[in-house]
DNA sequence: ATATAATCGAGACGGTACGTCAAGTCTTCTT
DNA sequence: AAGAAGACTTGACGTACCGTCTCGATTATAT
């Protein structure tokens, strides 16, 4: 969780307040689902918080930065649960996703910062490294778990097996983020059903 | 393409400049290239409209009509064309939403109003028309034409079908706009290629 | 009663309305009343006498001149009564002009456009011609009726007989406008009956 | 000098900056001179401060209590100069508050913000105190001066005493007023020699 | 214990943009 | 030509946040 200075050099003078992140960050969620992506203020983030503005500013360049930590952890709690077969795993995990994303706080902040991102590089690469890359990782097991229970043969070419990684990611995230936000349908265990039949129909065909 | 409002019961009075319009959505665009969309200001569209603020608020409600109003149109080159079978149709089409996609006043500004419509329906509703239905339309076109060549079965429950073209929709659109925005990756012709390879197969083994 | 263009040249077209012209006036005063000089607006006067904006434009030139021409008329009630002496006689003009003066219109406008009349020269001569020589005429008449009935030496040098009416003029004019509106206070029989005593015992000694 | 939010309670945080005052009110005076009252705008009062708008309008509530703070600077140099007569010092000051009244910031702004504060009674409270008490003042001084000099007799009823300075406040200041606003005429020792003879030859025949 | 130094809450600061309002002009159709 | 209607340009309004700064007051480590 990036800050804006690693406040380390020496350590003289009176340390930063662990409480004040935390309550900053929850203060954030509570103002996202509030009062949405554009109009949360950082004023107001601080008022919430009980924290000065400047506090918060020591600690974070702005908005962006705020809400893209403020959001990350709520991706922690996405985890690849076993339930024996690689259809089932695949459901389980894309409805887990899709739960998180569903929250008002995800459903306002998620798009705007990546949207704000197209034109500030820095901040891409902290949502990836903050919530993109924790959600690939999860691909990956799937595959390694699959390959073990011989559901997929063990990759051969490396590079093949990682592009397909990055086509099945962006295929299972764009498509639940599109029907959650542009479509603005649920994705519901039947859904889930049908999407995960044709991935994994598509997995299949594809390996011939 | 709808206004702040409908300007036209009875025709008396100075009718609005059809000219002021397309200047307005111009300058609109030139100023996304150039700033984005979260610094664009709709001041500084006015002026670079050679337009009063007032008239640009006279005709749209804010700052985020105005951008779908003006990203709209970029959507309507997109057509189906007739490439002979219907993964060539389907590389086709989803080349050229890339390629709209992956202009600066786009990649900029759809996720922005798609992020700001998930607190207002009104916003939801008015991409849905301007811009997403233009795109869905497509499938179900390119599902038509397939079934008349032949590739594809006629489809004979019409809930199962609506259900299949939405879910494609989603995924297809999906996929292309996460793999832009998110994962940063150019959607190039392999990539197409294996996302359409993907596709088919999904479909064609779920059709059993 | 200058208006902005004498509408005469030829008489070619439609007649400018004559009843517009009462309904622009009565509208002005109607607003300084509900609004006060600083809140009234051309255009709400315009829709109060169920007028355009442009009829009323075509007419004065601004805020100012309408406002002078509006409150004008209002002075024309103003004459000496014939009281029987001098001193009653401007007890009963004074405690009229006081009474006008008194009224919501008056009160908030004519010190307003006094005030822009010091940047205003053609503004200070409409004032000047439309409102202040209608009551500089009292002060004349009443020294040539209290000269007449012989409560005041016929006025021997010209030049000193102008000056002197014009400095009770500003005394009078002044002191009540003062009393009105800056003190604060009513303008009453008590007040007047001492005012006049001053005014009169300061003109006999002044005459030795 | 009263503002908008006395700022005082506690001394939390940044103090206000004491420079800012005095140059807002410099260049509240420098625009009237250049603008007038009725083209003066707060935006380039603050430019011309070297001060954010949100300065100004942290510390006053407008355009009227600005002004008035800003004239009423100018009254602070009255003063009864002992002249030897009560004639004399009754010219002198006569001719002090003709002085003021006739500079371009006063001209143009007191009579506006009277016109103002027939509607505004905060504001006419604030004139009052910052303004018109500190002349009425003089009046009082003068009598009492006077009295000691032996050319009045000692007020008897206090009542009456408090009535006459009134008056005699109402006539000097309005009719200086109304001379340099309304006749437009300068206020110059011919007139205030002429003026002082009625005032005084007024008085000396009311206390009999 | 006593500097030294970075933190804290509070709130003023210079800016920028907001969205609205009124002024005064212009364009259309109607009388 | 004058009229009603209403769109037009212009420019000020007063507000909201931005991100920085200046205070006095804590709260640590380093002398």
């Amino acid at each position: 969780m990036q800050r804006r200075m690693p406040p380390s050099p020496g350590r003289l003078g009176r340390p930063r307040s662990a409480a004040a992140d935390e309550a900053i960050l929850d203060a954030t969620r509570a103002a996202l689902v509030d009062l949405g992506w554009s109009k949360l203020t950082l004023g107001d983030v601080a008022t919430r918080a009980g924290v000065a503005k400047t506090t918060l500013y020591r600690r974070w360049a702005g908005k962006n930065e705020l809400v893209v930590d403020a959001v990350a952890v709520l991706f922690d709690e996405l985890e690849l649960p076993d339930k024996g077969s690689l259809a089932a795993d695949i459901e389980g995990v894309v409805l887990q996703f899709a739960a998180i994303l569903d929250r008002p706080e995800t459903k306002t902040a998620l798009m705007a910062v990546v949207a704000e991102s197209t034109r500030d590089e820095p901040l891409r690469e902290r949502i990836r490294t903050s919530i993109v890359d924790r959600q690939k990782r999860l691909v990956l097991e799937g595959r390694a778990r699959a390959e073990l229970r011989g559901e997929l043969p063990a990759s051969s070419d490396p590079h093949t097996a990682a592009a397909t990684a990055d086509l099945i990611f962006d295929v299972a995230a764009g498509a639940v983020v599109h029907r959650t936000l542009v479509s603005a349908e649920p994705v519901d265990a039947e859904w889930v059903r049908r999407f995960t039949a044709l991935l994994l129909g598509g997995l299949a065909a594809a390996s011939h």
